[in-house]
DNA sequence: GGCTAATAAGCTGTAAAAAA
DNA sequence: TTTTTTACAGCTTATTAGCC
């Protein structure tokens, strides 16, 4: 999908290619995306950049959260009652860029930073392969729950887990009819069969 | 100031008009609205609204934050090392709308009744459709108790279940309406009929 | 170049909403 | 409540494009 996410008014991102240069966690309107030195980042790992470890610092009275050197980091969202402390009186603030809105779909775009409209390409390792064959094997239609598992035992998105089950029973498909064919052709010679699959593993 | 606030591409407001129901701050670009119930909510809020002192809630490994029911709430925003455990699989998403950019100033603007088109449909998992099939077999047309155990059982929201039964005896009512239209016209023709079962419904 | 992850168009089943 | 309508998640299939 062709999403468009507006940073901050001159600028503009791909939905799929606006990730956290820390985590590589796509960013979305559901989260804020913060901008420093031409690099985005999520908020867990904008915040991690900017607090030194042992630094002092404090939710202050009009819900600002503060560093000891006073920068505001972000708009607090903790809870009340929050241990921090103590209060600083703040210097101005530094807000990073927040997140805008989904303008439209199919508008035509351009990175004003890393200039690639290359399309990402998930490689997928031996273990998480092993992992979904695994389960492909058992039941190569997962329902939502077991998908959403194999999200966190593989640590793919839930996009790359579905993409991955439909190219492999598609594959599958195909490969069985073409095997069908073979066979009705030359119902005798295996060897020129087994030649042919590349890949063992039929299923169905 | 006039700005308007996308909070969802159907949901505009008025900068000075868009509070936390709750707490009645102003809600920016710079934060994140939820909508419940037609209302607005600061995270904080939100959050609190959703949590009931007792329940278990997790940080899961992909960054979302859950309740016991397993109920996404909110993109995790915390950081690394929160004590929030443990880990729980999760059921499909149900994000908030999260607030969007200042669009531009002086524009018109009509408060629009929040949740327009927004839709948020729930997928089913095996697990969960069994226990309803096994209850709806059973007995279509469970009591209150009944339901009420049903949600214990499922995980699932009183509004789900009732909408699922509803459903299902519509679809079984239009199903054995056809199954007799077909036996008059074949009343000899088993096999036809069997075969009939699997394929899609009417439709129009 | 082969394999396959990602995209895209079109379709299906059904949860949710609206109407009756 | 029942019935109809709407909209969306996920499917299939074909195509495109990134790594090895």
């Amino acid at each position: 999908d062709q999403y468009i996410l507006r940073v901050s008014p001159d600028l503009e991102w791909h939905a799929a290619c606006l990730k956290c240069a820390e985590c590589s966690q796509y960013l979305d309107e559901s989260c804020t995306c913060f901008v420093r030195d031409g690099k985005t980042y999520c908020k867990r790992d904008y915040i991690s950049r900017q607090l030194i470890p042992g630094d002092e610092f404090a939710l202050r009275e009009d819900g600002l959260f503060c560093r000891a050197d006073h920068d505001v980091v972000e708009r607090a969202t903790l809870g009340h009652g929050n241990p921090l402390s103590p209060l600083h009186p703040a210097r101005p603030l530094q807000m990073a860029e927040p997140i805008c809105a989904r303008q439209s779909a199919l508008r035509p775009h351009i990175h004003k930073q890393p200039e690639k409209t290359t399309r990402v390409r998930t490689v997928l390792n031996e273990k998480q392969l092993h992992t979904l064959r695994t389960c492909y094997n058992a039941n190569p239609r997962p329902d939502a729950l077991m998908k959403e598992q194999l999200v966190e035992m593989t640590g793919l998105s839930p996009r790359v887990i579905r993409v991955w089950f439909q190219n492999k029973r598609c594959k599958d498909k195909k490969r069985s009819i073409l095997m069908k064919q073979l066979q009705q052709q030359q119902p005798n010679d295996k060897t020129n069969i087994q030649g042919m699959t590349g890949t063992p593993m039929v299923a169905a």
